[in-house]
DNA sequence: TGTTAGCACTCTTATCTATCGAGTGCTAAT
DNA sequence: ATTAGCACTCGATAGATAAGAGTGCTAACA
């Protein structure tokens, strides 16, 4: 791979990033001044295809970069972008017109995060499954029900409703709520197992079928698989040429409504905190995301962690949405809030 | 509208829900047997379209029906949809599967409806505004973090990570905990502004950056426009024929995208609490949506209400989708969570 | 030997045309 | 009041044609 091919599947890369049209010589030597004739570039473009960096949609057509392709355009030829005044100007506004801090609220940061890059955002707290269980505990409500609230190790909590039966009154709940805050703060998660849970019981003195429920609660917070999966921006994809036929459209959105799935895909690459991981095409493993790209990236907003993940089309802005992300993860972690 | 006209609409409109196409005098007596030639269904049609029940997409086609000939047949044709052994099979199976009661997951919620129906669902908790703070305090999590909860009356619970100052140690924050929790409990939200904070804090005798961050977090958590919404099913409706244009589509998820909009479409209704409230087309008011119609109910789900609506086309298979939404109510009403 | 002009060829896209068929409205007969 | 018959409308479908962008290959050139 000598210099000139670079310089040309850059040139490729770029203008088929912008105009979503299969780049022909012509058109190639015309706007960018490669000081080289058609016939060349058509030479050295036969030969990045054979490569493997480019391909032809049908014989008679300009070339569109590959999966490859894109992957050594990311890796080796791809410089930072320097946002624009304009960029970060608006990026600023948006960020002011929120109001709340982002870390309340993972959807205002969905939100501005799909504005900003005009792809698909995707939030998901990562959640460490070697937590403990910090504090438990029942606020009465009404005669006949309570809220029921965990808070784990890592800043999560947990909350539901439970009934209370009949003839239970406020300190009988108070006393329940000592015992099992008592008893299980401190467990680890993974300890809290329904030998834990009876043995527990034996223990306690009370109402046998408010701690059964508040059991069956417990486990149910707990264990349900509750990690959030936030999204935003769904319809920016729609305005990509790419996804003007319906049938697409289907299929990608069928598959980010498995939210198991997409976090999956974003949990893989939830640990290293300081880079980004970028996902080509059929490096994500989705049928319906082949023409997709996908960016995570873990962020820190006022103590807990937060994946992020960009997904536009393979032909996304990569310098730029990268550029953005890096510029939110700098903003946040010197005191934005 | 003489009986005849009746029949002639339910018929034309049925065949239209099950068919999508715009249905001729040909094949309305071919499907059903009515006993008239169609000559005479056409001098019908061509009457009920006078009267503004149907409308023909062009001068040689088939008639389909319009708004207010949905609205005739729903409010005055449409009979009660008996639900099939299958679909009640289905469905027990399908909230069989959950494992958690739905009251712990509006998600697992919306995606039975969505399944069921196969339309869109939308959740909303409606918001009592006339709350009172039931409980608030302060969980350790970290010598520099803690955890705000709030319980409100509705049992709703709002809680939030809060950095602490150095130097503060546990029993400070449980003093705090203590102090908010008695002055706050049992206050109104509507009562809770800053002169009131303010003749707290002149009260209070601690550490005074720890009380004002819990006080600029409190009013965060209590005022932010948090009313959830939870959607699922929405590429159920890129099955539909109305919706093979990708432009339709855009403006469709761009307005639902746009949660407070539909909020507050559902607010609207949620006030009845047992009879359900149908829009069609043109009737909820939002351009995107003239062709969908829009089923909003409200359930009692273990002591909390919870706003469901189900968006489908305007060609929504009315009968059976209001079927569903009883027999769903009736099961949770009767005891299944 | 690397580069380029020229040319024949390929393949997609848009446009036009003709045809088909489902459906209508109207008239006249029953 | 109903219906058979008929002329007419209009969308959908299928070829056919032309335009255009782009290629690969060959031969000439520096």
């Amino acid at each position: 791979m000598d210099e000139r091919k670079r310089l040309i599947l850059n040139a490729i890369i770029q203008d088929y990033i912008c105009s979503a049209e299969p780049v022909g010589s012509r058109t190639l030597v015309k706007r960018h001044r490669i000081g080289l004739s058609p016939a060349t570039i058509r030479n050295e473009m036969a030969d990045l295809e054979d490569m493997g960096y480019l391909q032809q949609p049908h014989t008679s057509s300009g070339r569109i970069p590959s999966p490859r392709g894109y992957r050594f355009y990311v890796n080796s030829i791809m410089e930072d972008y320097i946002l624009t005044p304009a960029e970060l100007n608006r990026m600023e506004k948006l960020i002011a017109a929120v109001g709340i801090p982002f870390s309340h609220s993972p959807r205002q940061l969905a939100k501005l995060l799909a504005a900003v890059t005009s792809y698909i955002s995707l939030i998901a707290e990562p959640s460490d499954n070697i937590q403990e269980i910090r504090h438990i505990n029942l606020i009465p409500l009404s005669a006949s029900s309570a809220i029921c609230i965990v808070v784990l190790s890592d800043g999560n909590v947990k909350y539901h409703a439970v009934s209370i039966p009949e003839g239970v009154g406020p300190q009988e709940i108070d006393a329940l709520s000592t015992f099992i805050n008592r008893r299980l703060q401190g467990i680890l998660l993974s300890d809290v197992n329904s030998k834990l849970l009876q043995e527990l019981k034996a223990e306690f003195a009370g109402n046998l079928g408010l701690i059964d429920e508040i059991f069956l609660l417990v486990r149910h917070l707990l264990f349900a698989n509750t990690q959030e999966l936030v999204m935003d921006g769904a319809t920016n994809l729609l305005n990509e040429p790419e996804f003007k036929d319906v049938d697409k459209v289907r299929e990608l959105f069928k598959t980010l409504e498995q939210n198991e799935q997409i976090l999956k895909l974003m949990e893989a690459d939830s640990r290293r905190l300081d880079d980004l991981d970028i996902k080509i095409g059929p490096e994500i493993g989705l049928e319906s995301f082949t023409d997709c790209s996908l960016v995570v990236a873990t962020f820190t907003l006022t103590d807990h962690k937060v994946t992020l993940g960009i997904l536009g089309p393979s032909r996304m802005h990569y310098a730029k949405t990268i550029g953005f992300i890096r510029w939110l993860r700098e903003y946040f972690s010197s005191g934005g809030s």
